[in-house]
RNA sequence: CGGGGUGUAGCGCAGUUGGUAGCGCGCUUGGUUCGGGACCAAGAGGCCGGGAGUUCAAGUCUCCCCACUCCGACCA
């Protein structure tokens, strides 16, 4: 076995990227295959993770002014219909209940694949006035949507996630709101998962159905692939015409609001995996990890070890730090292999040379780094030693990503930059939909998003010739 | 949805010209170990993915489903 290589049963990154996500995704007990394609068990250890997502999102909304409400999980078929983007964009993918009981249904019901539809519904009953606005809801839900190709995490047919969605008195204020989600999940991505993102617009081609604007933060997987991580979408008036809602405004005329909506999904989950993973298998950020320090104590059967360890264990309980301790028979190979596969950030290990030393190891799983901590100060070192590591893996990300940020002056070009390279390459673009498929057929690359920050790279489109109109990063996306 | 691959114990796999199933790891119990995946012994565990056929007899041959997986297409 070679020596930076100590978890035999994860096919490595190298080898074959794809199966040591799976690998990943089941050795490190995340998640289980259902009898169903395309529906997957979150198991304790992966639902955790997403508990702690969500805590924080859930939080960040809160303070935002958002509630959290509960829509049904069916949509009948007129509703659905409502808005023709909507629709057309959507039907492809739905699951339809066509039988109650033993009864043939009137009228067939969608299960969701977003709830758009249910909350424009539930709104035209409920708002009236310009007092009534804004109305900023939230909804932690799974949708349903039958993909044909699936993987855990990156493409289920369910998936758990959160949509808002909010209504506005005015066009700036819903604006103000969609960029604002978008930085909500900025923050959570950079901030709380290490993984740094690029805002900003997504191409008439690739906006959400229905939508004026869709804003996205996309992240680089360690592959260099694209994920996108987080959608923030303004809907004009749209929606709201469609489905009649209005309210009376402060000169008493009547007038549709202004409509926005937002999602992030379990698929976090994915990015996180392939954005922080290695060899060795799952690495977590410490600030949603839900094992933060396993103790491990070493050659426990000698005398003072456990009583020792256990004592560690219950100061970091007490310091407010996620621990965990593992007193079971295994060797100590085998738990030092098993919390690296379940990528716990940091491992505190304790026997009798240390506990004769005044001492403990403690060993940082993003870069294997060991450091001698006086046990005096194990509850003021480890939260420290969670910061690093959690910035430890936020700097290896950004430099991943700004590695692979490439710029192409014409379509060859690209192309070849994305073959030898992959990464987002970026280039100028003319803003037409032809260009964009050319792109696509000729380079295998998606329009990834019309960054905010834009820099003048020319002045003509290098597929067409024509003018410029904005600067545009290309990729393949997951 | 098209093309390829795979489905036999929890996991990884054998299983010959068709004759009612085996190995390794893991699991259980007991003992010895213990500073990076320990060892010995005794056990438990199977509708061979599902269905239909051919046959005296099917894990093995034929057909149809289903699932997983890879490559495309599709995918707010």
């Amino acid at each position: 076995m070679a020596k930076d290589k100590k978890v035999e049963q994860i096919t490595d990154m190298e080898q074959d990227f794809a199966q040591w996500f799976t690998d990943v995704c089941t050795k490190a007990e995340l998640v289980d295959y259902s009898g169903i394609k395309g529906l997957f068990i979150l198991r304790p250890y992966g639902y955790a993770i997403w508990e702690n997502i969500q805590k924080e999102l859930d939080r960040m909304f809160k303070e935002g002014g958002h509630e959290n409400v509960s829509m049904p999980m069916l949509i009948p078929e007129s509703l659905l219909q409502k808005e023709k983007d909507h629709v057309e964009g959507f039907a492809p993918e739905c699951a339809w209940v066509t039988v109650g009981g033993s009864e043939e249904l009137p009228e067939r019901l969608c299960i969701r694949p977003t709830s758009e539809t249910l909350f424009c519904d539930h709104w035209s009953h409920i708002v009236h006035s310009w007092r009534d606005l804004p109305m900023k809801y939230n909804q932690w839900c799974s949708v349903l949507r039958w993909e044909k190709t699936t993987r855990p995490f990156l493409r289920g047919r369910e998936f758990l996630w959160q949509e808002g969605h909010t209504l506005h008195e005015t066009e700036a204020e819903a604006r103000e709101e969609t960029l604002h989600q978008l930085e909500v999940y900025a923050d959570m991505c950079e901030n709380y998962l290490a993984m740094p993102v690029i805002r900003g617009n997504k191409t008439e081609k690739e906006k959400f159905a229905g939508a004026v604007n869709t804003y996205t933060i996309e992240c680089m997987m360690h592959d260099h692939k694209a994920l996108q991580s987080g959608t923030s979408h303004y809907f004009g008036t749209g929606f709201a015409e469609q489905f009649n809602i209005t309210f009376t405004d402060r000169e008493n005329k009547q007038r549709y609001p202004h409509q926005t909506s937002w999602g992030m999904s379990t698929r976090i989950i994915g990015g996180i995996i392939m954005t922080h993973g290695d060899n060795n298998g799952l690495v977590l950020p410490p600030r949603i990890a839900p094992v933060q320090v396993i103790v491990v104590p070493v050659a426990q059967h000698k005398e003072g070890v456990t009583e020792k360890a256990t004592e560690l264990y219950d100061a970091l309980k007490a310091a407010g730090i996620r621990a965990k301790i593992d007193l079971s028979d295994n060797s100590l190979g085998w738990k030092c292999a098993q919390y690296e596969m379940k990528g716990v950030p940091l491992r505190i290990e304790i026997g009798p040379r240390d506990i004769e030393n005044g001492v403990c190891m403690a060993v940082r799983r993003d870069n294997g780094e060991k450091i001698s901590v006086e046990l005096s100060e194990l509850t003021a070192k480890v939260p420290e030693l969670l910061d690093a590591v959690q910035q430890g893996l936020f700097d290896k990300a950004k430099k991943n990503l700004d590695e692979h940020i490439f710029e192409a002056h014409s379509l060859e070009e690209a192309k070849q930059l994305q073959e030898e390279n992959g990464g987002f390459i970026k280039t100028m673009w003319c803003g037409e939909l032809d260009c964009e498929l050319k792109m696509k057929e000729q380079a295998g690359m998606s329009s990834r998003c019309i960054p905010f920050k834009q820099e003048n790279l020319g002045d003509t489109c290098p597929i067409c010739g024509k003018k410029a109109k904005h600067m545009i990063y290309w990729g393949v996306a997951y």
